[in-house]
DNA sequence: ACTTAGCACTCAAAGAGTAAGAGTGCTAAC
DNA sequence: GTTAGCACTCTTACTCTTTGAGTGCTAAGT
């Protein structure tokens, strides 16, 4: 397994993501910086297909990469451009809107860019509201009967939900309420706000007064809500573009909601990269899926992910990932007054 | 134009649409309810092909519609069923959730709903948030010189925003402004909220405290997106099944927002079926896109449409666009407190 | 020992020719 | 006005052939 073999391989590899033809031995040797015949470059495709990096879809077509190969290319081979300043000004734009933005907008606006540069479906699985100290819970009266539940989060998320009760409650009911739940849940991190703990709310609420159960109801979802992960699609049109891909699996594996899920919340570290067959539960034919986690201090907090097609420019894809994934990081695990972000490029050169 | 033409060119909509082959005379005669021979049903078809509802794809094959024969289908001769009352019940299933629900949410699950009834993309134009009051204004502290606008419609819809500021307010200037708010905005109509009414509160604000001009600022942007249409599509990965569907024009036509907020804000009452090619600037190949209107009282506010091939089950998809948006029109044009919404069997049985 | 030219070989893709079959339009009989 | 019969058309499927890209192997060159 010499050098050469090595820059073949990755060569095969890039020109067929480029063309989406099977590549010869002739075009391989054409190529600037081969500089051998084509035979010797057969005698090398021969080899690596022998090492199963290479696969002949028959006898007398070019050759295209085997899932190893990709996988070789991508850990070893493929050398991705680092961003240019001003390619990464405008990926910076792309995340930032006017104003303080949430870490909940901000992974957002990251899944629809990516999804936009890179042509594919994007994909984020969130649970950094959890690792958030609920900062404000606030109960205001919004018409007849009906209470609205707000919920700040340090992240600088917003939640709230209408509730509708029995009966009208008192100020003093309210502002007792409204006391109890600054005093038992403000400050106190989204992680903490457990089943167990809500229920003793619950018990703790409901033995005082019925009236009340509908908005400890609905701040029991709220919590819930902010506890669970977020799973966001964007861009799955892209994916009409790709005459190769297996459709009906498409459907069925951004559907069917848990195989996704699985596939992003395992944990790694990193960027990693999963091909539509063979691999895991993923099993759309001629795909790939790329994930990366992002963190919030020392935990791994969401994923996110681009999904197309087995033939995919990785070397482009994975930059783009890649610094999202990090902005994210660095943005989401700042200690600093949550208010203060939304203007990313102050503070962070990348 | 007798009534056996129309019922062969009925029976020639219905098959194709069944079988997605062009449909032959001995196919049409076979049928229980047509009672002739093949060459009978031959004579009547060469008519209809004069008349232009019904095309050869070539000389030998058998008929398919064309787009007036759609048309005259559809306007003339399909029947679409009657929905059972337990299809009903499932769909209001669908439409309604747990807890009050506001308008918003109710068109959403209705999009959503519909998109995955009809195995195609559901799109919706809404603007009724504009048609109603605003019941709530709320300035809330949420950290170091940030401020939550909170805006309650009696749609239920609840809106915020972050603000943040240069310096703190003072408790009585937050106690001025929320008092301000409330006098001046509290009960009037989102659509009174124009720019101009908006510039006057800048204007007065500003003049008395330069430090909340990001509040009204804010303020402003929410107002304004009260105020716009919100558009939203739902279930395009349904699309990817279609392989007569031109692929190409469908993501170029639903990213082209603006194409699609032209076609579905047009005015006019009732279901508006539009073809692919010809009619307006829907241009998709082989497709169609239907649209209804739903109202608040007397106002059009909002459009439900349904995106899919124009070999589609008209008379199955119509009655549910039907009593969607009747549904629709019937919740929110209640005049009721809006939290009383939420159960929708309660009190409306289609 | 590695590289390369040459060459026979393979096999998909493209074209040509043919047969089958679905569906038609027309005509004449009912 | 309807229908059976029939010749006609034109796609689809099949077979056969040709073409050409690309290969693997061998033998010669470096």
């Amino acid at each position: 397994m010499n050098e050469r073999k090595l820059k073949i391989l990755a060569a095969v590899v890039e020109e067929y993501v480029r063309t989406g033809e099977p590549v010869g031995s002739k075009a391989i040797a054409a190529l600037p910086d081969i500089g051998v015949s084509p035979a010797t470059v057969r005698n090398d495709m021969a080899m690596l297909e022998q090492l199963g990096y290479l696969e002949q879809p028959h006898t007398s077509a070019g050759r295209i990469p085997t899932i190893s190969g990709y996988r070789l290319y991508i850990d070893k081979l493929m050398t991705p451009p680092e961003l240019p300043f001003d390619e990464r000004e405008r990926l910076d734009a792309m995340l930032a809107e006017q104003g303080p933005m949430s870490e909940e907008l901000l992974i957002q606006n990251a899944t629809t860019a990516l999804a936009e540069l890179t042509q594919c479906a994007a994909v984020v699985s969130d649970f950094s509201p959890k690792f958030s100290v609920i900062s404000k819970v606030e109960v205001i009266p919004a018409g007849k009967r009906v209470y609205v539940i707000l919920l700040i989060t340090s992240g600088g998320s917003i939640k709230n939900k209408a509730c509708r009760l029995e009966f009208d409650l008192t100020n003093e009911q309210l502002a007792m309420f409204s006391r109890y739940l600054e005093e038992h849940l403000e400050g106190i991190s989204v992680a903490e706000l457990s089943e167990e703990r809500m229920e003793n709310l619950t018990a703790a609420m409901s033995a005082y007064m019925m009236t009340m159960a509908p908005l400890v109801q609905g701040l029991c979802e709220l919590s819930r809500d902010l506890r669970q992960h977020a799973l966001t699609v964007r861009g799955e049109r892209n994916l009409f573009s790709y005459e190769d891909l297996d459709k009906m699996e498409v459907v069925r594996f951004i559907e069917h909601k848990d195989e996704l899920t699985r596939l992003l919340d395992d944990s790694f570290s990193g960027i990693r990269v999963v091909f539509g067959e063979g691999d895991d539960s993923f099993v759309i034919g001629n795909s790939s899926m790329i994930v990366s986690k992002y963190r919030k201090g020392d935990h791994n907090v969401g994923s996110l992910g681009v999904i197309g097609p087995m033939r995919l420019d990785y070397a482009k894809v994975i930059p783009y990932l890649e610094y999202f994934s990090q902005k994210i990081t660095d943005l989401i695990s700042e200690e600093e007054d949550p208010a203060e972000r939304g203007e990313p490029d102050e503070r962070n050169e990348g």
